[in-house]
Order: C-alpha cells, then structure tokens, then sequence
DNA sequence: CGGCCCATTGAAGCTCATCAAATCGAGTGG
DNA sequence: CCACTCGATTTGATGAGCTTCAATGGGCCG
C-alpha cells in the first residue's frame, strides 16, 4: 500500500480560478515538491495517535479523518476531497487518522516544504493563513451543528455541503460516495438514524432521489444556516 | 459600552515565557497598534452576522463566543481567557457573537493590522499560523467530543480544560468564572444535566470542591483524551 | 428583610441508540 | 441466466439518556 509514482495531474476544485479551464489552485506552486501517492479503498494513510511529516492534497477521489475510541465509538473529523489539504495543522502525534473512501490520488509534501514555502512566498504565506482560517470557520459551524443540531438538521446540512462539494456549479443532484456508516460518525449519530432520517426527508419532499442519488431543493430554507 | 482608553497591561498566560517574571506573548510586537477597551459583564462587542474590522486580544477576563438561532437554542464557540486571541479568522459576517463573561480588558487590533505585520515580521508570521493551527485541533477535538461524548464525558473534559487555563502551574483547584447556561450551550446539553453531571462526578469522587469550586485529581483517568 | 439570580432536585416525555432481522444490490461462479 | 454470497441499507421494537417542565432552595445585594 501507499504506492509512489512521479508525475502531475490537474487539481480540482480551485480555490482561484483564473479562467474557467485553467484552474490555478493556491498549492500549485508546492507541486513540484510532491510525490503523487494512489490507494485503494479503505487504506489508511496516517494512523491516529502516531506522528506524520506529511501534508496531503487531495487530487482526485474523497478522503476521511476518523478518530476512534477504544470502546469502538468514532468521530469523522471532515470528508476531503479534490483540492483539499489534509495534516498540515498537526505535527506530531495526530489525533485523527486519514484514510481513502474510496480509490484516492494524493499528493504528498513534507509540512516543513509548506512552511519554507510559506516564509519565502508571501502569496503562497496569505493563501495559507486564508485557508487555515476557512478550516476553522466550518469546524466551528460544526461544532453547533453537532451540539445543538437536531438529527434531521444535522443531515440536512450534511447534505448541502455534499452538494457544495460534488456538484459542478448550480447543479442540485450528485451521487453521494460515502456509506451511511461513515454519515453517521461524522454527524455523531447512529446508522439507522441517518438512513430514517433521510427516508424522512425524501417522505416529506424535501429532498429527492433515492438510494445514493440525491435531488436537492433549490433554496436553503432553514436548515441550521 | 465599549469604553477606550490609551494604555497597556502585560498579559498573562503566554504562549513563549523567556523568563518566569517577564513574560513575552507573541501578539506584543502588535501591541502599540491596538487601543484598550474594558467592558462588564455580559457586554456584547461582537454581533452575530454583522461583519467587524476587529479583532481583540483578551487581556484579563473571560469572553465567549456564542452563536445563537432563532428559536432559542444556543451553542457556544468557546471561552477565551487572558492572552487569547478572537476574531481573526472570519472577515465578513461573524457567526459567533462575542460578550463578556465578567468584567474583562481587551486589545483592540484592525484585522489588516495582524495581516500587514504577517506579512513583514517572520517570526510573528510563524507564531500565527502555529496560532491558527492550534485552534483548529482544538476545534476538531471539540466535534469529537460534542459528536460522541457522553454527558459524564463532555462535562469532565470542559473541567479539564478549565483547570488547564485556569491553574497556575500544576495546580489542581480553581473557582470557576462561568455560569452553568453558558457550560450547558458550550456543552450542547440542557444546564440541568451539567448540574447533575458535575453532582454525580462529586459523589462518585471523580472530583472534590463545592459550587463553583473545583479540586480535580491529579492524573487524567480516562477523559476522552 | 425581601427580591433576584442561579443552582438544585424531581417527574415525565421524547429523541435517538441499540439490538435484531429482513431486504436489496452487486458481484461471482456454476 | 440463475443461485449464492457478502456488504450495505432498511425496517421494527425496545429502552436509555437526556431534555423539558416545574418547583424548591441557597446565597448575595439593595
């Protein structure tokens, strides 16, 4: 596992987009530093509570941070996917594995690359700062969703930000990647629960599709922001 | 509200100590660029979904940030104490509002100011993003434990946290400064839980002190980290 | 001493978790 | 093409943990 190749390919889900074709994305120049890492299904890629020197970019595929308890109960830290970055924040023990959802390609870079990077490059230095800055902003919205978020509210949010995430501009529909399983420990609720929760949903019309395919409503009409 | 007056105060709690008696934070370079403001209790300097200029250092006090929804419920951010930094992160519309917990002394800087001085200062560029990066474990701490956290749980880890902020040194008892409506919404449980939380742990032992005061045991059995 | 804020305790109900079993769908091999 | 298998989703029944509502108690300040 974690095999190793040289080569490039276009990232995704630009952060700056220059022209609708060329996506420039802020970690481009950090490109040529990494070694383009393809797994399988479920490998593991950072083992929780073990130290990592690297950073990842997500260049294709989605990508899970767990934590895991010894009592079995586990917590999804975020879904990645193209473009994203992932281990930068921690160096040392990380408290969050990451793993492949389904077959990923990465790239990977030493955090000490990124920050050298950072200290010559004041460009690169305030996409960095911004992006940190973005991470905290959705974990903090997270965190009341998880605190305060009735289950429906919970799912229904997961749900917008899926279609943020896998739906090329304005589109509503996406196929959903991931299992109910790993829905579930990232909304911190049971299994069964989210699959009721989305039979719910598609009950009462607020969604559509069926099975892994979901129609979303147009507007975000209350659902927790 | 919201009072200004020209002066410094040394803060507490720093991040990089030189030497026991003269502490050095690494906000100070920044210090002469910000103006002091002294607020009382319950004071709101930052309003949910209003965009601010600022961002504030806590100079002495307790602050919270608290996002709040339309029916009631509420969850809080998370309490800052002397030396802590709020508001960097988001430019625009605030999510969190931000009060005084009890009478508190901050720093006022211009976002722009932190980002000019980034730009210019390495060293201070460094301390930021480590700064950034701290947040953001702890956040993604937090969702772990607000997403599979016991009640026992959530309320011996806050306990935890507020003796590590609250102790000097390897002090094991402190008074604790905040209510328990706000612990509840910092929790994301009904404050009457909190109040049999905190009870049991007391019968049980887990814990010692009466009201709002505190003796923790010395070694951490089992908290969820 | 009275009023207020907050902590505390009790009782009842609801949401969600848990346990168990059935069903579905995608492969896989005969 | 169909039977078989395995992983995943779905549905049902029951119960635990937490919330909600309500009332009491305790400390502090005017």
């Amino acid at each position: 596992m974690l095999s190793t190749y040289a080569g490039t390919a276009a990232p995704r889900n630009p952060v700056v987009a220059i022209s609708p074709a060329e996506a420039v994305h802020w970690l481009d120049p950090l490109a040529p530093m990494g070694a383009i890492v393809r797994l399988g299904r479920n490998s593991e890629f950072v083992v929780q509570d073990e130290p990592s020197a690297f950073c990842f970019q997500i260049v294709s595929g989605c990508v899970r941070t767990a934590m895991a308890m010894e009592d079995g109960r586990r917590q999804i830290g975020e879904f990645l996917f193209a473009g994203d970055l992932l281990g930068y924040e921690t160096d040392g023990p990380q408290p969050y594995a990451a793993s492949a959802v389904g077959d990923v390609v990465l790239r990977r870079f030493r955090r000490c690359a990124i920050d050298r990077l950072a200290a010559s490059d004041t460009e690169f230095d305030t996409a960095l700062r911004q992006y940190l800055s973005g991470q905290l902003r959705t974990a903090r919205k997270r965190i009341a969703l998880l605190g305060r978020g009735t289950a429906g509210e919970r799912i229904m949010s997961f749900l917008r930000e899926m279609q943020a995430r896998l739906c090329e501009g304005g589109a509503t529909a996406f196929e959903l990647p991931i299992k109910l399983v790993d829905v579930a420990d990232y909304l911190g609720l049971a299994l069964e629960t989210v699959c009721r929760g989305v039979a719910d949903l598609r009950k009462s019309g607020a969604i559509g599709g069926s099975r892994t395919y979901f129609v979303m409503p147009r507007l975000a009409l209350r659902v927790l922001h």
